[in-house]
DNA sequence: TGTCCGTATGGTACTCAGTACCATAGACTT
DNA sequence: AAGTCTATGGTACTGAGTACCATACGGACA
């Protein structure tokens, strides 16, 4: 066990110890003694017992801000999109992990606000990213941060999803949930050119097709 | 001060105490001892210390509750749009209280994670009641639950912007960002009747006018 | 080999939030 | 007047988080 590293031994006692005796029954000393090291020393790898269960937050954290620091203009959707599919392959990756920590933030309150806390994360990083994507006038800070929760909250759907035993295709799901998502957005996407695109609006309407073909060859010219 | 409440007692004590000294250098000690109560009252009032920033938070999130519930299939958007509103407005009498609780919210770790899981209560509540306006199904779990992020999302926008003193005018520019809220989400309204309404949809294309209207005509009929 | 130094670790003592339990003071009933 | 119910205060305890100190380990250098 020497071998591993400091995080990683405290990290499989908690999980250990929490899956026995429960969070609350678990304290920090206990953890500290099981994974072979002092107290101190677990709260120089966790600021606070809480963050144990998420241990490689900031690895994730940093690699969305990677992510989306290394597209264009022309690619920001692309790089949110795949960001944010970066977190949940993390999930995906963990395994049975993500299960048992869904299952503890499912059942006591410190852990959900933790884990609350670390999506509104990303939720900023998104936002910030999207604003800045958008030129960052006030003008479009709303739609910005419309944008970057309904990001955040199309991934956490389809994690919790998978959390759940929904799904066994959450790649999939994903992609087709921030699919429509960016649909949603679609109409202020900031690079589309009205000049090299085939835009296309129906409206459907009482009145008959004769009577309305004027104004529209009017308008079209 | 005997006539106040024992909450309304310990708020005012907290609030005046957090501003001389801040909060981490008020102990729940001294609350309890400047509002002239014992420690174990003011666990009794408030199940922590965190609390006492959002002392009536039960109160609005149940009058939001009872404004849902006071609505028809034909009227949700509408008890959606006042629901949300209700909570913008407790802020704005609120005032200089409201203000003091931002500034204490946006330095202190432990108070902005109470916010935050305030406005998840409200989030929760309002995902609940649009996935049941919209049947409950699990094709319309996700729709729901961007509907209702976005509500909040949008209210959070709003208020925040008032909090920093960049609107004058909070109650005006909720009705927009909501209506665009709205918008956003108005494809999905499961009331909506194809015969009622004069729906208009445009495509604009490269092809002419002329080339297009045959087929349109043989569509429309 | 011995000394020096920076770093990682463990231990101790303290503050304070939160809980459990008990005692008492009013208020209201019968 | 006795009894009961509720609100309050007090005391003692657990455990998270912090500050500080001591020591052990490992490499650099003489």
């Amino acid at each position: 066990m020497a071998t591993q590293s400091v995080k990683a031994r405290l990290t499989t006692a908690a999980f250990a110890l929490f899956d026995e005796r429960g969070y609350e029954h678990s304290t920090v000393d206990d953890i500290a003694e099981r994974a072979g090291d002092g107290r101190t020393t677990f709260f120089r790898a966790f600021p606070s017992k809480d963050d144990v269960i998420l241990p490689d937050h900031e690895v994730v954290l940093s690699a969305v801000k990677a992510r989306l620091a290394a597209s264009t203009q022309e690619t920001a959707l692309v790089a949110v999109s795949e960001a944010a599919r970066l977190v949940l392959l993390h999930y995906l990756q963990e395994g049975d992990v993500a299960r048992s920590r869904y299952k503890l933030t499912s059942s006591i309150p410190a852990l959900r606000h933790r884990e609350v806390t670390s999506m509104q994360q990303y939720q900023r990083v998104f936002r910030e990213f999207i604003h800045g994507w958008m030129g960052g006038g006030s003008e479009t800070g709303l739609k910005a941060e419309l944008m970057a929760t309904s990001v955040v909250t199309a991934h956490n759907y389809v994690l919790r999803r998978w959390l759940r035993g929904l799904t066994e295709r959450p790649e999939a799901e994903f992609d087709a949930a921030m699919t429509s998502v960016l649909e949603l957005f679609a109409d202020i996407n900031p690079n589309r050119s009205a000049e090299d695109e085939a835009s296309l609006v129906i409206f459907r309407t009482t009145r008959q097709l004769g009577s309305v073909i004027p104004a529209l060859r009017k308008i079209i010219g």
